[in-house]
DNA sequence: ATCTATTGATAAAA
DNA sequence: TTTTTATCAATAGAT
């Protein structure tokens, strides 16, 4: 270049290395940014230095990922760090067990079994038997909970009726007492009180719908 | 730069835009190997021109992706942000969709039942009665394959004994010609392979218990 | 692509 | 580091 012609070859003095470092990093930046503007190109320069100092430049409108990524698009290179590795195995593994999953749930609600052996049909049908029997026991937990309550909402009702009797008889003497006309009407319409009640019904909806939908 | 100072400004003529493309590229990608050379820099490079064709320089003992992870780890930027977060995002989602079929799965095997409500039961119960049917089915068809597969033995054997059968009376001609004793014990012998053969049993068992019996 | 006039980049020194 | 200065390198425009 300039005043004794450069070798082309690493600058021993480390000083004299940190001033052209210094000039030749700001010339590259400078013509990279001048290369973007007249000429309308997508730039990306990234510089370490010797020491690790951290230099860079990206044209305008754009940013260094969106560079990258149409390098990567372009060259077909693949510049993925470790963890983008990482990442991809991670997708790979839980799709395959999510695949193997699949299979399972299919295999457990009766479809895709022509491929199965016999061995392997007794097998599922042991799964569903336990899994029936499981269900039923979880089944009869509910039906004896729901019991209990209605028991429980009898007790209380009992007492109710037993209140209001009290009070219907306490009103009977009243009547006996003072025997008007009026108050036989309202001793009619207080015996409606004790018309058969609806019994409780356990009213439940589906809360997760969408579990038939996976299929 | 030269004759007649070019503006910082882009060239509206493409012609000329491309050939000073062409030269700065040459330019800048000479400039980069050389501060590589003589600073012991880590240099990368990435111009798209704007046609899109790509061009690129990475200095030696190094790759693109070490020297962007770098890049990364020292400036603190995320490089691939975009497709990190997509990859992550693919991940959440098959998680998530191993996650309901794990569970799915579970409540067939009838694990985990007991914050479910008893609709909910009650669709499981239906799904499992399905998959046993569909089950039943399918070894249905085994078994009828099996039957069909003992009936070609059958004949096959049938066949085999027809063939002992008359050698037997071809013997028992021999015997009567010849009057031994000892034609008679062989005869007893072999009278033994037409023993009845222990039927073929298919191996089923009770899988509905029903929910009557278990109030 | 090649040429060449001219500006730009930069090594060495401060 | 930055500035200065003397040189060489890069390159715009023409061919």
């Amino acid at each position: 270049m300039v005043r004794g012609k450069t070798q082309m070859k690493r600058i021993e003095n480390a000083t004299s290395r940190q001033v052209t470092f210094s000039k030749r990093r700001n010339g590259i930046l400078k013509k990279a940014r001048e290369i973007s503007v007249l000429c309308d190109a997508e730039v990306g320069v990234v510089i370490f230095s010797s020491v690790g100092k951290l230099y860079d430049y990206c044209s305008p409108k754009t940013t260094l990922p969106r560079i990258l990524e149409k390098y990567q698009t372009n060259s077909g290179k693949i510049l993925w760090d470790e963890k983008h590795k990482s990442l991809s195995a991670e997708i790979d593994r839980v799709k395959k067990e999510n695949d193997n999953m699949q299979i399972e749930l299919r295999h457990l609600k009766g479809e895709d079994l022509n491929s199965l052996q016999p061995m392997e049909l007794i097998a599922i049908e042991e799964a569903l038997q336990n899994g029936q029997t499981n269900l039923r026991d979880k089944q009869m937990d509910h039906w004896r909970m729901h019991r209990r309550n209605v028991r429980a909402l009898d007790l209380e009702k009992m007492l109710e009726d037993e209140h209001k009797l009290l009070a219907f008889r306490m009103q009977q003497q009243d009547v006996e007492l003072s025997g008007g006309m009026r108050e036989l009407e309202l001793r009619y319409d207080h015996a409606r009180d004790f018309a058969p009640q609806i019994p409780f019904t356990f009213l439940v909806q589906p809360s997760h719908p969408n579990l038939q939908e996976n299929n």
